[in-house]
DNA sequence: TCAATAGTGTCTATCAGACATTATATG
DNA sequence: CATATAATGTCTGATAGACACTATTGA
């Protein structure tokens, strides 16, 4: 009764990660062909699937989910040293369940956030999300999976202040307003914006290092992690 | 290279489910024993866990995770039809992976919400969501599980109509308000939260067919999902 | 010098919270 | 009749959105 080894499912469980950031000001992702060398050592398995894009994975062996994705992180990214500031968080779980061993399979899906200046993907390239998700050419069923990492990602920006980590320090406040006009895809009010951002109490700081410079102010992160009203996307047109 | 089960993990994958109600002006949770007899038909496979309260769970064999979940909130909540109103929602993958196959585990956890009415559990218990987090005394790991479904739950009720599932129509607007303050453990005000909900179109319907009734007024379900804007919790003290 | 952008100030409609008032039901 | 609750109305402070104005930068 201690051993119940016939319970046990053989099922593929990977880690598949969403990497977005911000380039060229378009929200992006870094996405990998299946042909390349995969992070096991072995190439794709499945033959039709040989150069087609698909986020960067990882068969999970005896890992900590989380350790996994943040090493699906460093590795696809090609990132140096482990960041302080960076934004690694589960989505939820893709399961395909089938009758068939062969075809029973598990993808736990993350979604992380890196700022342009710290990616050097070595086997992959970066796109603009929304001509990948127009073209829908995603291979292992990531589509659905880009989609809901974009969607938690914009309401993170709302209540969060993760947004400053897709600006390199010191930063100005248009910086990362055009960080947040990126990942929402909507313009805001440069006046508006800076009065909510300088009004919420430890979302940044001015940089004094900086006194005698010309130009606009230079600011660092601040210590807060939440937002206190959020700042709510526009777009919504209110009712009535 | 078509076939690699070498690569197929071992795993006891489960669905762990908090079907959250709100009983007696408490939020509460249903639970069961470990020696109950298990939906997959076998009893309890850890003898140290006998008589341990734990969260309504399953093993995944060849089914959709999905589907999985369901049944258990059917199976467990002691439900007759399947409720139209119902939710039923992924939260996230709890795992273990460990070297020693037989510690490899996956728990793919739901939240759900049921109505009290609707419920009769046939081999559990319904307890109070504190009373249970207070005591710590849940199995398989679920305390955390119960803590991220009712923050979960907290927060779909800020921006969306689930809290209509909780009463039984036809309600008064009285009758709901008295849910979201079991929900989020906090005293609403009875004017503004009125005002609130029927300024949010689609939110309440009033029902007509009890025109000559005495007493307060009488509304069923709208047909919005989601409140534009967010009716937000009270307590977060704002900041200056 | 001109154009674009950064920064500051102000106005207004809207909304949340609080309070007052009246009506109704229940003891 | 008295109390509790339902329902309606009003007031005020805070906020978001919009606009105007000035300062600074760079072509």
């Amino acid at each position: 009764m201690a051993k119940q080894p016939e319970r046990l499912q053989r099922v593929l469980i990977t880690v598949d990660v969403a990497v977005l950031t911000v380039r060229q000001g378009r929200l992006s992702v870094l996405v990998e062909r299946a042909d390349s060398v995969w992070r096991s050592g072995e190439p794709a398995e499945e033959p039709g699937l040989l150069g087609a894009w698909h986020l960067p994975r990882a068969v999970v062996m005896a890992q900590d989910l989380d350790d996994v994705a943040d090493a699906i992180v460093q590795d696809a990214g090609g990132i140096a040293e482990a960041n302080d500031a960076q934004f690694v968080e589960q989505l939820r779980t893709y399961g395909t369940m089938s009758a068939r061993p062969t075809d029973c399979r598990l993808s736990v899906a993350y979604v992380a956030l890196v700022a342009e200046s710290a990616l050097a993907p070595p086997t992959g390239r970066v796109f603009a999300v929304d001509d990948l998700q127009e073209a829908g050419v995603l291979a292992y069923g990531h589509a659905p999976l880009l989609d809901d990492a974009v969607e938690r990602v914009r309401a993170k920006f709302e209540y969060t202040t993760v947004a400053t980590t897709l600006v390199t320090e010191p930063f100005t406040i248009p910086e990362l307003r055009r960080v947040y006009e990126s990942v929402w895809s909507v313009p805001l009010h440069p006046a508006n914006f800076r009065r909510k951002v300088l009004a919420t109490p430890g979302f940044v700081v001015s940089d004094a290092t900086a006194g005698d410079r010309r130009g606009p102010d230079l600011f660092r992160r601040g210590t807060a992690a939440l937002l206190h009203p959020a700042m709510l996307r526009p777009g919504e047109p209110d009712r009535d």
